[in-house]
DNA sequence: CCCCGTGGTTTGTGATCACAGTGCGCCTAT
DNA sequence: ATAGGCGCACTGTGATCACAAACCACGGGG
């Protein structure tokens, strides 16, 4: 979910295990998880790797992303206290100082961040499961689309969404999300 | 997904593995991957169970069936030839086969085909599988909702499905999607 | 009559093993 | 130098085992 690995990547449940230090069942198990939603792909031989999307296939995640998130927002709106905007605020300091420092996977990761606090406040745990679903299917796809952005400052429809939220603008946050839901992975498919 | 467990039915490894005439090691694999996707749920000792839902989740994932299938419908919508609509009025058969006979598990079985035959044609796999996801989680419950249902026909929202389709009528089909999907569950939260 | 503790049994966990299939790299022949 | 073929190392699979935790029912005490 956070790009740690490339797409495509090969990965091995020996070397999983290594990696954690435990046998191969865990990490068997742990595998055939990830494969169940998504987060990787067994080849025909059982073989596991990282998905390579299509272009079709991002844009088809894109659409799902655009179509959850902003009744995810919305669902959120009317909890939405001041403890959260500021909490998301923050969330947004986190993000600058990760594009300062050109680290993609602490971007990707407090980017999510910032969406996963948001979402929590609409109290609905299954919407917001699958939305994960969908972040860990372009987990890898993402990084790789960060890692050549070169981004300057906090994405400018993260500061939409708080203004929204603090204006009780609803429209505007279903929009403001599903601008920044969209806008970095309609770069992907060209 | 066709409710053929009782809601909070517990299950074991052991069990499942003598079910399907394999050691635990296949049991565990598959538990693991109905669990990744709520299908099955463990608790804090890592029994295995079917989930029991609350009333809220039961609505949540109605709201999310109600949000993404309409969206699958309308996807299809243009690709829908006379082969598509033939085979849903022949699938609608099958339903009302499984009605006559009060074979529950057929009616499921056969209601979620109608609706993965449709949506298979808007050619859109992730969001299918999502879609999938929901039906895996709503099984034991929505099997639990038609036995006590007692139908005497096919659902009404069948026919306008098929008609909307046939007339090419966008927000028709939308909508008597949406209907479909909320009308049954809506019975369950009561 | 009900509650709690205690035993035995059942459960999941993680490790390990034998095996069959795959894929990669090296070697040879042209 | 390059293309093709062979062999070996590596991969996932499924089974089995030892172990610790959890559950269930039974019995005794309040």
């Amino acid at each position: 979910m956070h790009g740690e690995f490339k797409p495509g990547a090969a990965l091995t449940l020996r070397g999983i295990g290594k990696m954690y230090d435990v046998s191969m069942t865990p990490a068997r198990e742990a595998v055939r998880r990830l494969v169940a939603d998504g987060g990787l792909q067994l080849s025909a031989s059982g073989r596991v790797s990282t998905p390579a999307l299509t272009s079709e296939r991002i844009e088809e995640l894109a659409s799902i992303r655009a179509l959850i998130e902003p009744e995810l927002a919305s669902r959120a709106l009317p909890r939405a206290h001041m403890a959260l905007i500021e909490r998301l605020q923050s969330a947004n300091a986190v993000i600058a100082e990760a594009v300062a420092k050109h680290d993609d996977v602490g971007y990707l990761r407090a980017n999510l961040d910032f969406h996963r606090t948001l979402y929590l406040r609409a109290q609905a745990p299954a919407m917001l499961a699958l939305t994960e679903t969908v972040w860990l299917q372009l987990g890898p796809t993402m990084r790789a689309l960060y890692a050549r952005l070169n981004r300057t400052e906090v994405p400018h429809n993260h500061r939409l969404i708080v203004a929204a939220l603090k204006a009780g603008d609803e429209p505007g946050l279903r929009l403001a999300v599903r601008s920044d839901v969209t806008q970095g992975l309609r770069m992907l498919t060209v």
